[in-house]
DNA sequence: TGTTAGCACTCATTACTTTCGAGTGCTAAC
DNA sequence: GTTAGCACTCGAAAGTAATGAGTGCTAACA
């Protein structure tokens, strides 16, 4: 059987409609409500044949019928309209420029939640591949050591070392120099056993505190990757009553919470990246299996130096689509513009 | 009409049982499950005085009574048994020690949720009346300087200055020792603008440098003012049907993610704190209203060098209050043990 | 051949009624 | 002061009936 285009048209309807309404649609609405002209009883024999295709389902005998992933898929894929959404609206929600990147990707997420009424979340960037700029090592006192890791894309980490030997302010200024000359410039990968022996060897009595300042380095990107996420609207699902009811919640706000779920979702987002800017995963497609009754609709931002990270809005299957996909793309328009001056 | 020792008992046996089942409980139960010895008809009359007293209601007639706040309020206040818990099971639990802070609280957060079954917080130590360890500045290239501020309680912070002109080693090394030999030791309040103005015309040419650091440092403070706060196990409260209903379960769940809320419940606790180590809030007396149908049970640790935090644990008013006070206590003696090494 | 009107049928939802039993308050007797 | 007994209350659960939205199918129509 073929898709044609009258079934087409029936099959959005009944999709626009089940998004507005979350109640079965009958045929009778799409009837009235579609400029097809055509009696509930075509509707009805065309509704039989999307069902047989796999479009929509009945929840349950004499009700109408609803979407099935697939039929949301097609969906999303062919059948949904830019929006014309007017600039002025979202001017109002602008992100503002902060200094700390955390606060910047905070406020995202809040933004996002707020504006669409799904939750929403916001990964820190990833930073794998970066290279080191800078190591500082200071003084604190007699036993203590301060070290500071600058990372490419201006990621600071720092360490307190406690040292054994006192150590003076001149040994510190070599230690320094010495690091910093051979260290600079170079991506984790290329600081080999090798360098670091010739290292350890160059800094004598004191090549201990080389190999914790290179254990802290591994560090510093060991914990990155761990990634950040911050989320916001989780309390939106509750709008949903699809989602509401306590056990399904309860996943929801345990996966939220565990971030574990939503670290799948960034890695996977990540991943399939190269084609498309936004995905749209709805129902079981999804990465997360406790998001069953979900869809996920995930972008990707770069705020260049390999600064690469996730957004995405969590809501249910009929989500507005639409609007979801204007709010993200806006975001990453925003975070463009303030991170490439 | 006073409140005598067998009223008491009765009392206590109806919190007990309540706290257990959940169910209002019934004058046959009391007499069965008592030592007491009293017929249902005698306990039924003791009742009808203990609901006169305020310490328990019928949530209906014709059904059993469940306590009042003020019933709880004397339960926990003077009839809660000290549990002689077996250290062994605790011992499994411990926590770890962790280098970094941060990760240190989120593994309490989550170990007191696990363990308890109630929802958990814990704030970040807060640091106002700190002073000054130490202050870096080192170059990161021409045109950024990298400004890394150390704070007593090993707290570190780190902004990058834009420089407008080109500033060599030698211009750093003279800035640092300035910078240390006038700020190092001072308290945030006693870095005055006398002090600042003189700093700065001995930093000649380059007192711009002066201004962005002592910003730098303001700022330092100040991000830590709106303090950090890890909460774990939210989803549990969907385990006691009294909080699961959606609209109460959204309201806590929104309370827990702005951490608004959490942060008042903090500002309390450690105002409170002086006189008791562990503080329980029971339903209306919690400080925050969207928690009026939960107790609250906060404790305040202190690592040290004024580093002060709270831990709380939110559940509903029939919680455990024994166990969920052991853990506390359990939790904070954890803490110390780690950090007064 | 595609479209439509009409009709019997299904089934979730809602409201209403009944039954059941846990628990109470009160009275009278011990 | 304590207890047995009894009438009474009222929520929860189960059963019943009415409602109506929506379907599939058939037969007639253009």
């Amino acid at each position: 059987m073929e898709l044609n285009e009258r079934k087409m048209k029936i099959l959005q309807a009944i999709v626009r409609n089940y998004l507005e309404t979350g109640e079965p649609v009958g045929s009778r609405t799409i009837s009235k409500y579609t400029d097809l002209n055509l009696s509930s009883a075509t509707i009805r024999n065309e509704m039989a044949d999307l069902e047989e295709m796999g479009y929509i389902v009945q929840p349950h005998t004499s009700a109408g019928r609803i979407p099935t992933d697939l039929g949301y898929r097609i969906y999303v894929d062919t059948m949904m309209q830019e929006k014309e959404r007017e600039v002025e609206e979202l001017k109002g929600t602008l992100l503002e420029k902060e200094e700390r990147l955390d606060q910047l990707l905070k406020q995202t997420a809040k933004l996002l939640a707020t504006n669409t009424n799904y939750a929403s979340m916001v990964s820190a960037p990833s930073i794998h591949q970066n290279k080191l700029k800078l190591i500082q090592l200071s003084r604190v006192n007699d036993e203590q050591l301060l070290a500071v890791i600058v990372i490419e894309g201006n990621v600071i980490k720092n360490t307190l070392l406690n040292v054994s030997e006192k150590i003076n302010e001149e040994t510190v200024l070599k230690l320094n120099i010495l690091l910093n000359t051979h260290l600079t410039g170079l991506s984790i990968e290329e600081i080999n056993l090798k360098l670091i022996s010739s290292l350890k060897a160059q800094a004598g009595i004191h090549s201990d505190i080389v190999s914790d300042v290179i254990d802290a380095v591994a560090k510093a990107i060991h914990e990155e990757d761990d990634l950040e996420i911050y989320t916001s609207g989780t309390n939106n699902i509750f709008k949903y009553p699809e989602l509401a009811d306590s056990s399904a919640a309860s996943e929801l706000i345990g996966a939220f919470e565990e971030k574990q779920a939503l670290n799948e979702l960034v890695v996977r987002t990540l991943a399939e990246s190269e084609e498309t800017g936004i995905q749209v995963y709805i129902g079981n497609e999804s990465p997360v299996s406790t998001m069953k009754d979900c869809s996920i609709v995930t972008a990707t931002y770069d705020l260049g130096e390999g600064m690469k990270g996730t957004i995405g809005i969590i809501g249910p299957k009929r989500m507005d689509y639409e609007k979801v996909v204007d709010n993200l793309k806006d975001v990453m328009r925003q975070l463009d513009s303030i991170y490439k001056k």
